[in-house]
DNA sequence: GAAAAATAGGGGTATATACACATATTTTAA
DNA sequence: TTAAAATATGTGTATATACCCCTATTTTTC
C-alpha cells in the first residue's frame, strides 16, 4: 500500500499552522498593536513610540547603544525608530561625552506628549485585564519573558 | 508636604514598561523571529514567507481576502508579503472566476521549498519545546489566542 | 606614542505592517 | 436593465524591523 505524499504534506502543515510559535507570536503582535494605536489615535502617537517615550522618561538621558539592550532591539532599528519622535520635537538626540554616543533625552513637549498617551495606554491595559484577568495577564508576561530570554540566551 | 510630581510620573513609568503587554508582545515578536529567520537563512526564506507558504498549502488556491482573514493579516499588508514569493516563483497569483479576486496556489518548487523549511521550522519548534515543555507552550498558544481574539471581537 | 582592536552609530537595502484612498468588478435595487 | 451599493484588490505613504557594511571615535596593545 502506498501512502499517498500529499496527504501526509497536508497534516504537516496543518500541525504546523496551528503550533507556530512564530506565527501566533507574530499575529498576536499584529492584533495587540493596532488595539493600542487605535486607542492612541488621537495622540498622534503610535505604540512603539510610546514605548520608547516611556523608556526614554525611565532611562534619563541614555544612549542608543543602551536603550537598545533595554528595549531588545536592534541599533539600527532603534535609530529609526526614534526619528518620528525627533521630528516631532518630542526629544533631543544629542553627541555625549564619547562623541561616539548619542545621548536620548526627552524634551518639555515630549513629557506632556507621555503624560497624555499614559492616560489613555491604563484604559487600553484596564480593557485588557478585564478580559484576561490579573492573573491570565501574569501568566502570560512570563511566558512571553521566558520566549524573549530563551533567544536571547543560547 | 508637596509631593515631587517627577517621582510619581517616574514609578507610573517604570510600572508602564513591566506590565505593557503591547510592548512585551511586541518585544518577543522581535525574538522569535530573529530565532526562525536564523534559522531559515540557508532556506533563503524567513518566518512570515514560510507562514504564508504553509496557508496556501493548506488552504490549497485561496483569494487574497480569504487568505488575510486566515492569518489575520491585513489585506495590503498581505499583497505586499506574497510579492517576494511570487518574485522567487514559490507561488502563482491568477485572476479568479470573479474578476476581482486574485487567486494565490504554491508552485511546485514553492512545495519543495516549504518541505525543506518545514524540517528546519521542525528543528526550531523541537529547541522551544525542550525550553518550555509541551504544557508551557499550550499555556503560551492558549494566552496568546486569547489576545488575538480579545482584540478581535469587540 | 603609534598601530591595532574594539565600540557606537548611521546608511543602504529588503521585508513587514497598516491606513486612506482609488480602481475594477460584481451584486443589488429601483 | 441600468444606476447604486458592495466587494476585492492595488497604490501611496509612513512606520517598524534587521542585516551588512562603512565611518568616526575610543581603548588597548606593543
Amino acid at each position: 500500500m502506498t501512502q499517498k505524499p500529499k496527504a501526509l504534506d497536508h497534516t504537516e502543515a496543518v500541525k504546523m499552522g496551528k503550533s507556530c510559535v512564530c506565527f501566533i507570536t507574530r499575529k498576536a503582535a499584529r492584533c495587540i498593536t493596532q488595539f493600542y494605536d487605535e486607542m492612541l489615535r488621537p495622540t498622534g502617537i503610535r505604540s512603539t513610540q510610546l514605548t520608547l517615550l516611556t523608556t526614554i522618561k525611565i532611562l534619563g538621558p541614555v544612549s542608543v547603544k543602551r536603550m537598545a539592550e533595554v528595549v531588545v532591539m536592534d541599533r539600527s532599528t532603534l535609530a529609526r525608530n526614534l526619528k518620528p519622535l525627533d521630528r516631532q520635537g518630542l526629544i533631543r538626540i544629542e553627541p555625549g561625552e564619547d562623541l561616539r554616543e548619542r545621548i536620548v533625552s526627552l524634551t518639555p513637549p515630549g513629557l506632556e506628549k507621555w503624560k497624555e498617551a499614559y492616560s489613555i495606554w491604563g484604559q487600553a491595559q484596564t480593557q485588557i485585564k478585564d478580559r484576561l484577568g490579573q492573573e491570565g495577564l501574569d501568566t502570560l508576561f512570563a511566558n512571553l519573558s521566558e520566549l524573549v530570554s530563551l533567544t536571547r540566551n543560547r
